[in-house]
DNA sequence: AATTTGACGCAGC
DNA sequence: AGCTGCGCCAAAT
């Protein structure tokens, strides 16, 4: 069926397949997708993550490595600290090192 | 049916 | 180097 929740599956499994201990971006999946803006990312995410928790959207951030979504989550700090819990160091809601955790889908295909 | 909002990102200032 | 405005596309009101 063409309905939305195509884009909605095409997010949600580019998400699923960001290994463990690496987050990306909206921007970046919505390059890779090419298929409309991060802000679509997001929404999908909200519309389908929080109904389908087995998607790790907490790997997903904004560009600036900022948690922007873990308000979106049942408990706000859920986000980070599943992500501490992956390895990752995070202060006020920004990852450190962020560039250096980031992962692009490109990178899967290149791997 | 039109306006506002949203888990964003970038160009301009 | 931080703030503002505009674009993206769909959903909710």
């Amino acid at each position: 069926m063409t309905s939305k929740f195509d884009y909605s599956s095409a997010v949600i499994d580019v998400v699923k397949l960001i290994p463990k201990g690496r987050v990306t971006t909206y921007g970046a999946i919505a390059d890779f997708l090419s298929l409309g803006s991060a802000r679509m990312v997001g929404w999908a995410l909200n519309k389908s993550g929080l109904v389908d928790n087995s998607t790790p959207a907490h790997r997903v951030v904004n560009r600036k490595g900022e948690l922007s979504g873990r308000n979106a989550f049942r408990d706000s700090n859920y986000m980070q600290t599943t992500l501490e819990s992956e390895g990752l160091h995070i202060i006020d809601n920004v990852i450190q090192k962020f560039d250096q955790h980031f992962w692009h889908p490109e990178q899967m295909i290149n791997s």
